[in-house]
Formats: C-alpha cells, structure tokens, sequence
DNA sequence: CGACTTTGACCTGCGC
DNA sequence: GCGCAGGTCAAAGTCG
C-alpha cells in the first residue's frame, strides 16, 4: 500500500511505506533500495499493530504488509525532502514496494498541538488515490509555500462530529505520487457505502458567473476560471480535460458494482493551474487495473 | 433537499 | 508584537 508514517504524540521517527501501485500485499521481504547512510534498525518501533487496525479500511489490501516500524515525522518531512540533517534509508519490498524510513532530527519536533495530534502519512500511486472506503468532504485547499501543487483538506463526511480528517498533496519530487495524511480517529464504522457524487468535479455546464460572498460584512466578488477544468488560483494555460465522459462512467460502474461511490479529486488528479506536468491517459480511468485499484470488499 | 466542490476570507500557530 | 503560512469556515453553485 502507500507509503505511511505513523505519527503520535512523543515519536520521534517515521517509516514511510512505498507504494507498489499493484494493490498486492508483500510478504514483507526487504531489500535496500537507497542509501542506508543512517540507520537503526534498533531506533524503530513498533506502532503499525495499532495502525493496522485503526487504518486498515485505508490500506485494505495491505494489512499485512503493515507490521513493521513506525516513526512520526514532522509536517514538512512528509515530502520527503532529504537534506544533511534528515537521512533517510529504504528497501524495497519483494513486490516492489518502497519502504523508506527517515530519521527526523529531535530538534525539529516540538511539542505543538499540530505534533501531537495522532498522524498517519501515506504515500501512494495516482490509481490508488481511491483506495479509501471512506466518505471525505473536501473543505478547502490551499498553495503550500515550497511546493508547486496545492494541499487539499477532506473531513469525514460519514458521520456528523467525526474528527478523522485527510490531506492530499501531490509529491513534488515524485509528482506520480501523493502525500495523504489522516489525522484524528474515525468516530464510527466503515459507511456501508459511500456519499453520492452529488457536487464533485464536474464540467460545468454554463457560463461560470461572478460569484458573491458577503461574509464579515464585507462583500466579495469572484470571478470563476474562464474554463471550468481551471482554478481560479492558476489561470495560466494547462491542458484542459473534459472529466464528463471517462470520469463519469468510471465512477458509474463502481457505484453499480459496489453500491458506492469515491470522490477523486480531480484537481488532484488532472492538470490544473497547479498540475501543468500531468500528463495522464485517460485511458488509465476505465482501465480493470485502475477499477481494481479501489473496488474492493472490507 | 442534501451532499458535494470551489474558493476567498478568516483564524491560529509559530518563528523572528 | 508582527508577519507569514497552514488550516478551517462558509457562501455560492452543481448534481442526483
């Protein structure tokens, strides 16, 4: 499955998983894949029995592959920026998943309410953005400083006051990859199927008019991206993609197989203002390996 | 009508 | 205390 780093309060290390993209567990071989300049197997813990089952509706057909190490890293290592302070090492798994395990110096961890709310990092596959059983709204997005793709905010959506909350960001090293991390324990069970698609990304179909908010008394207007497929945050040309027909029916079919429905944030996926290098098939979509990717049962 | 995305504004934590 | 950056809110609009 994805990478991940578990993260509580007081860790002071992280494993991040690589992600074969196949969706197949590993029998937990490892091979070093990257230079090991630094590493203790002794530093690293055990915390992913916990994780595995407090996540394991995130990585359903990888449970077992995790079982290894857990280390917290701080916000800004997820991305994997190695730099002299931060070594990391890696192996890869016999079915080709990377494991990489980064030492975070003490020094860059302190005590915040952000370091100890309990975090899980996930690094995975475009295809694999799915894999989530979960119903995430998305609340907004924001640019982060550093890194040329925008960080998306989704909360649970399944169940009112569930404080589980998710971030998706493009890895900007690897941008085939994401950065998820979940934060916060769900408050309930898996839903049994997931929201409708009612309001996810879609091509509008009229003319985008200004919209205007008054909010604190004052009034704002905003004019939406000429072309729907285009953030207003970028308006820059990108290539625009008509998300209807692939996108629609790739969703169709898992909601008619499954009886639910996932939420694939299309500014995640597709090229927008943000994502100029995207260069996806489209073909990818309707693919049985791409459906695989997140049909399936828990 | 409810659930969703989009997006600018607002809030808050942190470093200097 | 100030400014920046990240995180959240909420209005507007869309869709089933």
């Amino acid at each position: 499955m994805g990478e991940v780093a578990y993260m509580d309060e007081g860790d002071l290390e992280a494993i991040v998983r690589g992600y074969s993209g196949s969706g197949e567990s590993s029998d937990g071989f490892c091979l070093p894949f990257e230079t090991a300049s630094f590493y203790e197997p002794e530093m690293e813990t055990t915390g992913l029995d916990e994780l595995g089952e407090l996540y394991k509706p995130f990585y359903p057909f990888s449970t077992q592959t995790i079982l290894t190490n857990s280390v917290s890293v701080p916000e800004d290592s997820r991305s994997f920026q190695v730099d002299k302070k931060q070594r990391t090492h890696g192996c890869l798994l016999s079915n080709g998943s990377r494991v990489d395990h980064i030492r975070i110096p003490e020094s860059k961890l302190k005590k915040s309410k952000k370091n100890q709310q309990k975090r899980v990092v996930e690094q995975v596959k475009e295809e694999n953005l799915l894999s989530d059983a979960w119903a995430w709204r998305k609340y907004g997005q924001k640019p982060i400083k550093g890194s040329p793709y925008p960080r998306s905010y989704y909360r649970c959506s399944s169940s009112k006051g569930c404080l589980a909350r998710k971030q998706v960001e493009r890895n900007p090293q690897n941008p085939e990859e994401f950065t998820i991390t979940y934060t916060n324990d769900h408050n309930h069970e898996l839903p049994t199927r997931r929201n409708s698609l009612a309001g996810s990304t879609r091509a509008k179909s009229s003319q985008p008019k200004p919209t205007i908010t008054k909010k604190s008394g004052k009034q704002v207007v905003s004019s939406p991206a000429s072309n729907p497929m285009i953030t207003s945050t970028d308006e820059s040309p990108v290539a625009v993609h008509d998300m209807g027909n692939s996108e629609m029916s790739t969703y169709q079919a898992t909601e008619e197989m499954e009886g639910m429905s996932t939420n694939l944030p299309s500014d995640l996926l597709w090229g927008t203002g943000y994502y100029p290098s995207f260069t996806g098939d489209y073909e990818l979509l309707n693919s049985q390996e791409f459906l695989n990717g997140y049909l399936w049962n828990y």
